[in-house]
DNA sequence: GGTATAATCAGGGCGACCCCCGAGCCACAA
DNA sequence: TTGTGGCTCGGGGGTCGCCCTGATTATACC
């Protein structure tokens, strides 16, 4: 054998063909190999556990809790956790919230075979891995738009069609409140309207559908 | 040899993992085989009358065209063509159209490596496959919310964010007729502002970010 | 203790949105 | 021809979204 310490990699994922796929790329590349997958979060956390994993690819979309929630309690126990993102969302949002929980890597899916082997033999061996396509949207709209937690709840119901005043009641505050928020909304999101700020949050992984 | 004459199969989707995963499931499978497999719609068009596959999966985001743009060029003249569409999209606009445009099945990513496998088995056997999950999908809608290629202009106008006057600026109508569209949009979709318009559509795939 | 920010609330004003009614033109089908 | 339906246009009126200026609490940070 050429490898006497291959990387062990568990892989996280919804979707069984993607890991299948996955699998098919890693094991025919030497000095790695798939030691474990599955497609639940939760699941995902106990397994890296059992297993203690050199590297872990995860989906930020999952049934059960998003990605970064699972990333988050890995490497809350861990945190020499080597975490790779493997997602085809390209929000800021998604972004900053998966290396704010402590992802090392960010991998669209829509790369190359090459670029996912890259990825791993780098955060292997302690480096991080940002393509150039995520790591200039991010130089870009920085400084983060600074939503907050509040505002996101406002926006998700703006989003499924309620009015201020229903809002409002929704929220156990007055509309005037509601009012404040929109217009703070507005302003960080850089729109004129609702309707454009909802999308805008959307493409932003800010909200989903 | 087992198989006299395995089901051939061309693979179509943008993601590189999710072709190599199609395949590893494929060809571990008895009595089918993948011929060839591409990323981009044009591509798949010409793959197709090269190969002259049994089966065609075919995912509906490619790079180039709309996988349905795809589906029915490869019907256009080549009625008997059978193709499967392959996707995470769920929403009734993108079945409707990718049905319409010839296609005989339809999976989501989201299934399991058996619920592929039987529908290559049953389409390659002339049968048609629509899982529950997706056929309930279409019960439930039907009829069909019958959205005008036009009103669907002025839904996507109105997503990135412009006012009625700006919509009927760049259509160059009144905002009279703006206004018109916009009732009959809100009475179609069944709801009473524009945002929930667009965040219903979005989710039917009627428009897109 | 001073500063900053989030969240809460109020009143007034204007324009946009949405609904109601009406209408004519055109293409296609029965 | 008659009918159907899409696209176009107008007036009037009520509601709502958004802006403006102001304010008080609470929390966090230095």
């Amino acid at each position: 054998m050429d490898a006497p310490n291959p990387i062990t990699i568990l892989v996280v994922d919804d979707h069984p063909v993607v890991r299948d796929g996955l699998q098919a790329i890693i094991n025919s590349e030497p000095g790695m190999q798939v030691v474990g997958d599955v497609g639940k979060g939760v699941e995902a956390v106990a397994l890296y556990f059992a297993l203690r994993p050199d590297i872990v690819l995860m989906d930020l979309l999952l049934p059960d809790i998003h990605g970064a929630e699972a990333i988050r309690r890995i490497c809350e126990k861990s945190s020499n956790a080597q975490i790779i993102v493997l997602t085809t969302l390209d929000g800021d949002e998604e972004i900053y919230r998966a290396l704010e929980a402590g992802a090392r890597g960010y991998l669209l899916k829509d790369m190359v075979r090459r670029e996912l082997v890259q990825a791993i033999r780098d955060v292997a061996a302690g480096k991080r891995y940002i393509p150039a396509q995520v790591g200039a949207r991010i130089a870009e709209n920085l400084p983060r738009p600074d939503i907050t937690a509040r505002e996101i709840e406002v926006l998700q119901l703006i989003a499924s069609g309620l009015r201020n005043k229903e809002v409002a009641y929704r929220l156990t505050v007055s509309e005037a409140t509601v009012n404040a928020h929109v217009k703070h909304i507005l302003s960080k999101l850089d729109v004129s309207d609702r309707t454009h700020a909802v999308t805008v949050a959307l493409r932003r992984g800010i909200i989903h559908l």
